[in-house]
DNA sequence: GCACACCATTGAACGGTGTTCAATTCCTTT
DNA sequence: AAAGGAATTGAACACCGTTCAATGGTGTGC
């Protein structure tokens, strides 16, 4: 059966899942499709080219619900986007790469703008308050996976309980400042 | 002369500077050096080491006022940490690298903690408060810096004349969030 | 039924990477 | 001068991303 862009993706998916992001490799993931590492060069550019169809891959779940109230659209995105990362092992990596080199290819970090310019901000303040949103959310679940991936391997102690609660008070206290309380 | 730690570090810091973090490997280090990439082993325990030693470095510039109002301070603080990372090409990916791996060795980062914790917020609000502003502080720089290097390629177009007015605008806007207006 | 294209893959190579380790050299202390 | 520890070499191991000529397989037109 010949190979196609698609399989590639499903088996860097796997391997991300299975053995995490350290061990993505062109080499590796032509190994698990029983290849030669040249032919996933007929179907992809290169592995940055690869890194971002997987980001957005991993995005994809993500419905932002573009007619919802800035704050509360906002913070269930926040809290999608995060779900969809911790679904994938080494997500956040993948994805901060490709959020850095594509920025314009993951769409619900570019709807959580679209959100936020549809309150009382101007397009500046919905612009910058998405990039810090973005940074927070990467930033966050990058730390929270690496930190699971290394008290995995027994290098950090474990933790984390209370994740879900941090991250959300972050979301919240950014919120805060962007959209004061109505009066 | 014998070979050194710290002129390791030097040498790290010089090719960092001149070619970039992409760059900065083991063996391009031993080069600059005039010595065989093994003798490096003996002053450091590995990569990973050196690039937490580096980061150290990097932020010693920084000195956070504790005794600074909480708001002021860490605005301060911010613009400080942004400015020693803006100060060495790569240095947000140094930084965030050891902030995962070691986030207990980077100082500067630990003290807006304190800072925060100084203000009228329990202490589990000051460090989720300072992890929020650390994630937003280094995604901010990362992509500033990693844009620069890429625009610096030709590979994307140059941009970024108000990146220090969007920083703090994110700076702010946590701040506002963490720290409501005193009545 | 055959030859011609074209798509897809191989196999091999290039030039890198981090890291280890026995053997060797250098330098200091006795 | 001899001993001994500190520092360095040189070589190897097992990887990495990427390129490319040669080759295989498949479907089309004749």
């Amino acid at each position: 059966m010949a190979l196609s862009r698609e399989q590639i993706v499903e088996a860097a998916l796997s391997i991300l899942n299975s053995y995490g992001f350290a061990d993505l490799s062109m080499r590796r993931l032509a190994k698990e499709l029983e290849v030669q590492p040249g032919a996933l060069y007929w179907h992809v550019k290169n592995k940055q080219d690869l890194l971002t169809v997987l980001a957005e891959r991993i995005l994809a779940p993500v419905s932002v619900d573009s007619a919802a109230d800035a704050r509360a659209g906002v913070r269930q995105a926040a809290q999608d986007i995060r779900a969809a990362l911790l679904a994938v092992r080494g997500a956040a990596d993948v994805v901060s790469l490709a959020q850095v080199l594509r920025p314009e290819l993951l769409l619900p970090l570019r709807e959580l703008e679209a959100l936020l310019a549809a309150g009382p901000l101007t397009v500046q303040q919905a612009r910058w308050g998405a990039r810090t949103l973005i940074h927070y959310i990467l930033g966050a679940v990058a730390e929270e996976q690496t930190h699971a991936e290394l008290a995995g391997a027994g290098l950090l102690p474990p933790g984390g309980q209370d994740d879900a609660e941090a991250f959300l008070f972050g979301v919240d206290t950014l919120l805060a400042g962007l959209l004061p309380e109505a009066r």
